[in-house]
This record gives C-alpha cells, sequence and structure tokens, in this order.
DNA sequence: CGGCGCCTTGAACCAAGTCAAGCTCTGTGG
DNA sequence: CCACAGAGCTTGACTTGGTTCAAGGCGCCG
C-alpha cells in the first residue's frame, strides 16, 4: 500500500500506478486465507524449483528474488518492498529463490486458495492479471537496464528505490554485493559508480546505505 | 535452462507448456473479433507509447519488438512467431514498438473487445493470465541472458529459436544486427561467435541464415 | 556482370572485471 | 571507555572481453 500511495505522487493514475495499486491490493479480499510469518535477515523463503505452494506479500521489511547461474554467480532478478506480491510465477514451480534481506514479515497464502478465489470472484482475478503484468513490466524494465552503461545502471536503479521508497533520501535495505548482482556488475564498479555521482553532485552519499538524490534530473537523463 | 517452447518439445505437459497452448489458443474463442492484416518486410504494426487498441497473434511470418534508447541503440525485447500472442501490456498503451521481421500476417483483436470477453468468461480471463505470465517468464529469461558472456549469450538464442522454429535446422528469419540487438552484443561479435561455434563444432552455418545444431549439449552446457 | 545488402574478419581501443590493499563502521569483550 | 575483530565498502593498478573502426568477401537480383 504504501509503495502505490507514494508512486501516486508522480503519476496518480499513470496505467502502472493503477496496476500497482490494484495489485498491492490483491490480498486484500483474500488475506484472511493468509498467515503472517517473520523471517530472518538472509533466510530463505522460498527456493528455486520448489513447488510454489504459496503466493508471498511483503508486509515488512525487504526481499530478494535470485538464481544461481552455472559459473557460480548470483543474479538478482528483483527486490520487494513493503506491500510488494511476489511468488506469482506461471508453472507450478518457482523460478527464483527468494530470500529476506533484513529481518521482514510476509504474508503466506496458499496458491490453490488464491486460485479457487480467483475463479469466483472476477475482482481477484483482474488483481491477479494486473499483479502479473506488473511484474512483467517490471522484468522488462530490468532487462532493458542490462544493457546500459554501468553509470545508467546505477542512475536508473536509484530512480527505481527512490520511486518505491519515501523521500528523497533512500534508506537502502540491500548491501553493494545485492545491488551488484542485480545490475549485472561487480561491487567494486557499483561502488566506484557511486562515488563518481557523488562528485558529480548528482548524489549525497551520507553513509553508504544512505543515499540523498540531490539533481534528479541528472540521473533520469542517464536513464531512458 | 530453456525456454517454455523448448521445453515443451520434451515435457509436454510442463506447467510451462501449458501455458504455452493455453495463450496460443487465446484468441480461438474471440477470434471473430479479429482481423487478418498482411504487414510488408520492415513496416510497423504499432508504435512505443501508442494507445494499445489492439492485441496482436501472429499467423505468418515473425515479429520483432523493439525500442530506441537515448543514445540511439536500439534494443530488441522480443521475437514472435507464428501463434505467438503480442502487445498484452499492463497499461493503456504499448512499451515497445512492433514491426514485421519479413512480410507477415497478423491478427488483430480489439482490445476492449478481448477484456470484455474475459469479465464474461472465466475461461478467456484465464488464458489472458496464461498469456502474461507466459511473456513474463521470457522477459526474465531474456534478462538472465544479458548478464552473460557473448558465447553464452548466442547458445541461449540458438537454443531459444531452435525450440520454437520446426526441426533441427533452423531457419532463421532476422538478421545479424536483429541478433544483436536482442543480445545486447554487436554485430561483429555475434558473426565472430557464430563462427566460433561453428569452429567448435557445436552448430553448422550452411547459409547465413540457416544454421543447423550439431551439439545441443554443448550449447545447453554454455546455456544454465 | 555489376551493384548493393549483409556478413565476416582483423587490429586497436576501452569500459568493466580482477586482484590486492586499505579504510570505516559496528559490535564485543577486556 | 577503549581495543580489537570482522564485515562491508572504497580505491588503485592491471587485465580482458567486447566494441569500434576499417577493410574485404559473399550472395542475390536486376
Amino acid at each position: 500500500m504504501q509503495t502505490a500511495l507514494y508512486r501516486s505522487r508522480q503519476a496518480p493514475n499513470s496505467a502502472q500506478a493503477v496496476a500497482a495499486r490494484q495489485c498491492n491490493s490483491l490480498f486484500d479480499s483474500v488475506s484472511l486465507l493468509g498467515v503472517a510469518m517473520p523471517f530472518a535477515k538472509g533466510e530463505e523463503i522460498c527456493g528455486e524449483n520448489e513447488s510454489a505452494d504459496h503466493v508471498y506479500k511483503v508486509l515488512s521489511g525487504a526481499v530478494r528474488t535470485y538464481k544461481i547461474l552455472n559459473d557460480g554467480r548470483r543474479q538478482i532478478g528483483a527486490f520487494y518492498l513493503p506491500g510488494d506480491v511476489f511468488g506469482m510465477e506461471a508453472g507450478g514451480f518457482h523460478s527464483f529463490s527468494a530470500e529476506a534481506i533484513v529481518d521482514s514479515n510476509v504474508l503466506m497464502v496458499r496458491r490453490s486458495a488464491l486460485l479457487a478465489a480467483s475463479q469466483r470472484d472476477t475482482g481477484v482475478m483482474n488483481k491477479l492479471l494486473a499483479c502479473t503484468a506488473l511484474e512483467l513490466e517490471r522484468a522488462r524494465n530490468h532487462a532493458l537496464l542490462l544493457v546500459k552503461t554501468a553509470q545508467e545502471r546505477v542512475a536508473s536503479f536509484l530512480l527505481e528505490m527512490a520511486g518505491r521508497l519515501p523521500g528523497d533520501a533512500v534508506e537502502l535495505p540491500m548491501c553493494r554485493q545485492d545491488i551488484a548482482d542485480y545490475l549485472g556488475l561487480t561491487i567494486e564498479t557499483v561502488s566506484r559508480t557511486l562515488t563518481q555521482l557523488g562528485n558529480a553532485q548528482a548524489i549525497e552519499l551520507p553513509t553508504s546505505r544512505r543515499i540523498i538524490l540531490r539533481n534528479r534530473s541528472a540521473l533520469a537523463e542517464l536513464n531512458t
């Protein structure tokens, strides 16, 4: 809910904002079927190729989904923040593993219950569709990220996070390695690039996890 | 990891294969509402940021969707072959442009008619969801592609195409530049990599558009 | 046969990766 | 309250995979 409300500051009626709100409200109607579960920092929520019995909603904290590639590298698929729904895979198996980035609370809903509800209630089905469409949008944006230069990737990441977290000062829940694995860069390159953006007055780094966007348009220019 | 459609040859009842079939049959029930339109090679089917009035299904030929980045580079989002549905964006606007790669026939269905049908008929809605989920799966695979080495990207591309086209000898509808823009590489790197794979006996290149997979497992090893 | 796309190949260059220190927090125990 | 350890982050020097620039080859169609 937080996410949708924040996004609404910039483009309250954009298609994506609508999709995000619909999506975030997905569990409202079926939340009775769900159980809130606490996960400690680093704890696994579900594993790749496990049968996808549940769909999840972040209540507090932050979650990363990832895959380990054959050369041992880890690729992060997405970050999920409070209000976000994840685990809505196409098939019966999760295509990514999910872990809590920090201590988090996650609402777990049985997939079968959700699917059953969606067959009875068109509203739920519509939300399910909106939810999947939003994920699709994010996956496509992520793919677009990965063909850009290091500066552009980092700038896009910062703008994305700033749009999903409240305020101009972003308190990142994830470490540099997580950012690197999300952006397809090394930790060193992420670090150097943040330093460059700092030198260019585009951002300010009071601490390594806290980032203040000083010049959004400069970042946006790196974005497209 | 293989694409949904490739997998379907080997695992005809995998969840993804089911999704693919559901998706391909999306227009069966509403096809009366659609119009088949011919598009010449290179012709635009719809433009980025245009209002998304239609959803499309490839009847014959091949289609590419793409975006132009701020530095002028073109990024191809996906290739669509006969049976594939595209243009099912989240919002009311297409997020990618679409063009015919070769002379093609495309079934156009009014988005509003499809959405209306989906509200009346749960079956249509389910197919819509399957369709979007399949696109999501593809977008995620595409993102995973883009963090790999040139060899791995080209190998993945060949396996994907081999799985979506009939036979072991793949007749590619797209030129090297299209492949390069899909894989986030240059045309020179794609060319060199194909030559390497040829030297390594993994593939054979009777002509530049015709590619025979000689050693799938070697390609698959580059894949993961 | 000649012209034009399209593709391949070679050589020089560069952005990002790798390897190797060193720095900065933060929490812990003396 | 300080010393210390360890994790996480930054910085520097060197290497490299892929790009860029440039030339040449192939095949198709008039």
